[in-house]
DNA sequence: GTCAGAAAGTGATGTATGTCACGGGAGGCA
DNA sequence: TGCCTCCCGTGACATACATCACTTTCTGAC
């Protein structure tokens, strides 16, 4: 289970076994069943999390009630409520599960230990952070420039096993149109 | 004028001044008028840019020649187009002055060279992207979730400053609506 | 197998926003 | 002064999309 992490982090930086194993103490592995929240809006947000297995969606509900799907955590994601994270406010964000899944922890003491005692692994972060600034970014000028169904043919081309695993509300909710609206397109 | 750079970083970590001036080695200042390219659109993207004073967009032209706006880089800003910098691949994106603009550029390789020689470095740039990564998030959340006028307003609250240094066309480029639109929300 | 709830399609209608066209004002420059 | 360009406002009209309401299909729990 825990090779799932070691095999994701060596696409990046290169680690001996013992390295490894060591780095591996700083996480905690724990199961979440199909609906089960790790992050709720308004709560503490005492970890980072690492899917090994499993789906999860990161959304937003505005005052009206209405879901807004930040993003789809998938195998080999890291997610949190970042901004809630490093400064210890409360969460603006939920994070879900949307099937059972295998989560590594780490808490944001032991994130910065091991950042101390290991160079390589900020390294590995910083391009974690950089290559999810990208794709913010990306996604950012796709909600400016494009319009739903183009939006919806990228999502389909990027992530083509999404379209098997959510049901189309969320994938609606993550484009930000209306499930009807949604619907049409396909015809 | 490097000075900028010094206060800049030392919000994040502390430095000694010779460190420091060994730092500011791996970068060269340069100085651009309104209305100049530092990167265009489809070339070479040898450097990223640290605004010491002055006013940068970032944005992407589509096939109809439509502007969008990525994002505003005023002071103590660091900006380019990142995928194609890390992965020295051509430019997405166009970054050009709204101002006369004083500049801190540093290459791939003298980044990469940084981050072995201070660990430190690392450190920071790491806090950057996060916190950039961060700010991205917030806005396709208000992309998702907000009209027209609320992306307004929530814009006008952050950078009240722009306001006055930029055109409202430009502003309508970056909350993704019409020119037209834009104005007439004020009234 | 039955039933309740979720998911998905679709019609009718409302609305926010885009597009096109025009005019007026402010500033740079010969 | 006159001219040109950019910026901004505004009216008329088109359209993409939201919303509401209804129906059908699917699925999972018992």
């Amino acid at each position: 289970m825990i090779q799932e992490l070691k095999r994701h982090i060596e696409e990046i930086i290169t680690l001996t076994d013992d390295e490894f194993s060591s780095i591996s103490s700083y996480f905690f592995l724990q199961k979440f069943k199909k609906g089960e929240f790790l992050i709720r809006q308004g709560t503490n947000v005492p970890y980072t999390y690492f899917v090994i297995s499993g789906l999860l969606k990161l959304i937003s509900t505005d005052e009206s009630g209405k879901e807004h799907i930040l993003s789809f955590a998938m195998e080999d994601w890291w997610e949190t409520d970042y901004l809630a994270f490093y400064t210890k406010t409360k969460a603006k964000m939920s994070l879900q599960c949307l099937e059972d899944s295998d989560i590594l922890c780490i808490s944001l003491e032991n994130y910065h230990n091991l950042c101390s005692a290991y160079p390589l692994m900020e390294h590995f972060f910083l391009q974690k952070a950089t290559s999810g600034h990208i794709a913010s970014q990306q996604r950012i000028l796709s909600l400016l420039s494009s319009d739903a169904k183009e939006r919806y043919e990228g999502l389909l081309k990027r992530y083509p096993s999404l379209i098997q695993r959510v049901p189309k509300t969320l994938l609606a909710a993550y484009l930000g149109v209306s499930r009807e609206t949604l619907s049409r397109l396909s015809s």
